[in-house]
DNA sequence: AGATCATACAACCGATCGGTTGTATGTTGT
DNA sequence: ACAACATACAACCGATCGGTTGTATGATCT
């Protein structure tokens, strides 16, 4: 489903979109309500006390990151979380937590060539 | 060292500040590096092409969010990234996988039912 | 003491953020 | 056909972001 042509987006672009979209309560709210189960989009804006277009803009946010994915039913558009993404999350902390390990054990030698490699 | 009477942030407060600081690639590289031994700002400095402000600002970001923190070494401050910090993110995210699980599982229970239904 | 280094912080600037209102475009039900 | 609903999007606004420059304060070294 990847195509690395069409989709030349850095890692770095992908991180900044998937922390940016998490770094806000009531995104991660929705992400909670749409991981558990689809709902459509004036259905999520029922819950929050703001605009429908405020919410609908948090939506987008969250889709952009690829954290939620919409599908169309009637008039409606069912948005359902995405766990993959929020996987993908977790696997740069464990890539963090891994370089601290590190600093304790001998794996250092790698990683850390890795980040001098300027000095 | 917490004091929830005096340190009354909230939760939200904390992901908030948590998910805005690694929302920086910048700052992503910054945690990665003190994760892997301590530096003084001004050696963290030198490795990116911007101000000594700006990076000492991202530190304060990183420090805000108790990503890093600082400890005084004769007129250098030296800086070291904070695991638990990292692993309380990791945690978080792991509640929200264990959200999905919990919707997989409701949606087996309705086909299960659905099944018994049936015959 | 004076010069230099390491850090902190304020003020400013263009860009982006999170919210609003208003409008346009489909879709559904009568 | 028409009214009501669901969504999308543009324009605007105050606040915050990520960067800059400039200045102040200690600590270190001759």
């Amino acid at each position: 489903m990847i195509c690395p042509v069409i989709d030349d987006e850095s890692d770095d672009d992908r991180l900044d979109a998937l922390f940016h979209a998490l770094a806000d309560r009531t995104r991660r709210d929705i992400l909670r309500r749409v991981l558990a189960r689809e709902h459509s989009v004036s259905a999520l804006a029922a819950k929050y006390d703001m605009s429908f277009a405020a919410v609908q803009k948090h939506v987008a946010v969250l889709e952009k990151a690829g954290l939620l994915t919409k599908r169309r039913s009637g008039r409606e558009q069912l948005t359902r979380g995405e766990v993959t993404a929020v996987r993908s999350v977790a696997t740069m902390l464990a890539e963090l937590e891994q370089i601290w390990h590190g600093h304790v054990a001998r794996v250092d030698a790698l990683l850390a060539a890795d980040l001098d490699l300027e000095d």
